[in-house]
DNA sequence: CTATAACCGAGACGGTACGTCCGGTCTTACG
DNA sequence: CGTAAGACCGGACGTACCGTCTCGGTTATAG
């Protein structure tokens, strides 16, 4: 399609749709997601609702372009040779990334809007999570491949168990997610995957 | 208050209140939370919208009641002096609640509108999520007492990891919630938590 | 039904209907029918806009009863006891209801509309035409019967030609409604209709 | 600027034109006037919005561009040497133009739309009223010269109620438009303007 | 046995936002 | 330069619910 499709008609405009994700933006700052209405987003971007629907047909699927452009798009795990340092360090940069109130209600708040809608679920298992999930799993991996880690360890559950206890305390608010967190997760959790003679 | 207000006037209507909670969870079956109005609920019991807001004083409220009604609210812990025995038994429990597909959804939904609500947070957590933890709270002191676990094991942090795990793989749907993943799940976190120099 | 629907419900409320055609006349000196918005008039009567299209369903509907509303109620004619000059004196009352702008303008935009909505136009003849030419009739049928107008005049032709006259003027701009115009009118038909044998 | 604008660029596309015009009156014979809309004239007709808005710009003129292109359009009024004769035939091929639906209700749609739109009722008047009124008009004044009407009859305002009873019952539905109608009219007006003296 | 009080159903009300339609303008690429 | 395609801003549409507000009527206790 795309090279058979030789561009007709007036092309889209860029400045609007950084406009409205911009706008999106700075009104997730201040309202929250329930009260965040399409018609505010359109008149602070000073766009026709129209645009919106048009390119995102909905709330969520806007708000959700707007949260992940506005996070750090790389999410990378360092690979310094030692699989605790570097668990530990990716789960640090994650505290701090919901740590910022912001992102993380609105991290909360997408994923509760998925739970009424199968298909932005998908897409936000897809957009979000996995590239999340892989990150972690390639520092495990490497720990593995290097006998650091217990060889028949299972990544994804253990995967399942630390992204769990990250989600659990945001979205209950039952304590802090913090570096504080990240250190005392992967302390308690180390016996649970290390490789068997090892430290 | 109650020994001094002698209940003058008509008393509240119990009939209606159980229509309107048997209305809201009829209409849960087949309805999102988000797309169930409350004229719906009140048309369906056949009550005046007013006699919903006056008892419940919303939508959350009143869906909480009627989801936590319907379910099974009995949560207890074995002890039969086994602490993995205990924990495996308490999580296989869990995993059946959830798996029930209709008490999932509902949870998952209770916890979604909690986000944007934060004394319907408060209240979630009191009257479900507490009661949930003391229980495994207490396997876990009692293993803790017979010398079976870490002395100085963070507990409320391994609940956290715990019931994280299940949490997450409800919101997500990532994987299965049965008692294999509770199996799994016991088996790989035992090594973070029995007690030194034991097996 | 009246009878036997013994008031269920907040009743309606007079007054926001009272503010609503108040509204709508108060626009409509200063606002073209086209451009008349309902939601300009809710705001202006501080009215939800449900309550207008509840109770009237539409722009045209309400339009109409406002411009009735606002005309004077009694469509009457006199009985001097003379033909001719009862016809004069009701033209001329015409006339003077015509040539006041709003009126006018409100009135061509009403049958204007009818061409568009049949069920309207039904209306319209009924509410608002129906009367108008009933009372002209009633002034011919008085005529007839004091042998001052012929006896087998078309009452109903002659009304058309009239009412005709006047609308056409309304319509096409062509030419000022005023006194003048009723006065030339009646004298160029007198002798189409004035009974044979008298001056 | 004729002829110092040499026709410089591409010359405006006749087909169109045309088919903008066949797709206007395609449209108006199953659509009323204020449900069709400039962008369904526009797809129908596989031509872009500019292409209309810049040759007729908008669509008023569009309208009645099409509807005059598609009614018969030579008005002419015979001279037989008799005037009663010449205004009964004339108003007898009249009722006959309106009795065919379409292309009446067109002109009702025309003078309807006129109400919101000086400019084009104007143009509605130069284009289609004026020539009607000039054939009547030359009918009435033979016959004034000839002796057969009166001398100092009002030719303008007899036109205005002739005319207007065809309109009133064509906007109002009120009675038929046939040759009978026709024939009545003139009988029941005749005495109105035939000269004294005479039968 | 009557007040007085609170509850209840019905449903009208002022509002807010929804998602859609269309008007009129603009910006492309192609003839 | 004219044109088809189509994106854009803006404004109103008619609808859905919200939470509040009367109503008439019902069901209790208190006098």
């Amino acid at each position: 399609m795309s090279p058979s499709a030789p561009q007709v008609g007036r092309p889209r405009c860029e400045e609007s749709r950084a406009r409205i994700l911009a706008a999106t933006n700075a009104l997730l700052e201040t309202t929250s997601w329930s009260t965040l209405a399409i018609e505010t987003i359109a008149a602070r971007a000073r766009v026709g609702k129209q645009t919106i629907y048009k390119w995102w047909g909905g709330k969520s699927a806007l708000v959700m372009e707007a949260a992940l452009t506005s996070l750090e798009i790389e999410v990378f795990a360092d690979d310094t040779g030692n699989a605790k340092r570097d668990l530990l360090s990716f789960l640090k940069r994650s505290s701090k990334l919901l740590r910022d109130t912001a992102t993380g209600r609105t991290l909360a708040a997408l994923i509760a809007e998925a739970q009424n809608d199968p298909a932005f679920l998908q897409m936000f298992r897809e957009q979000f999570q996995n590239v999340r999930r892989e990150a972690l799993r390639s520092v495990l991996k490497r720990g593995i491949a290097r006998g650091e880690l217990l060889e028949d360890l299972d990544v994804e559950l253990f995967i399942d168990a630390v992204f769990g206890a990250f989600w659990y305390r945001l979205l209950t608010g039952r304590a802090a997610i913090n570096e504080r967190f990240a250190e005392q997760l992967v302390e308690m959790m180390w016996p649970a995957i290390r490789a068997k003679g090892r430290a």
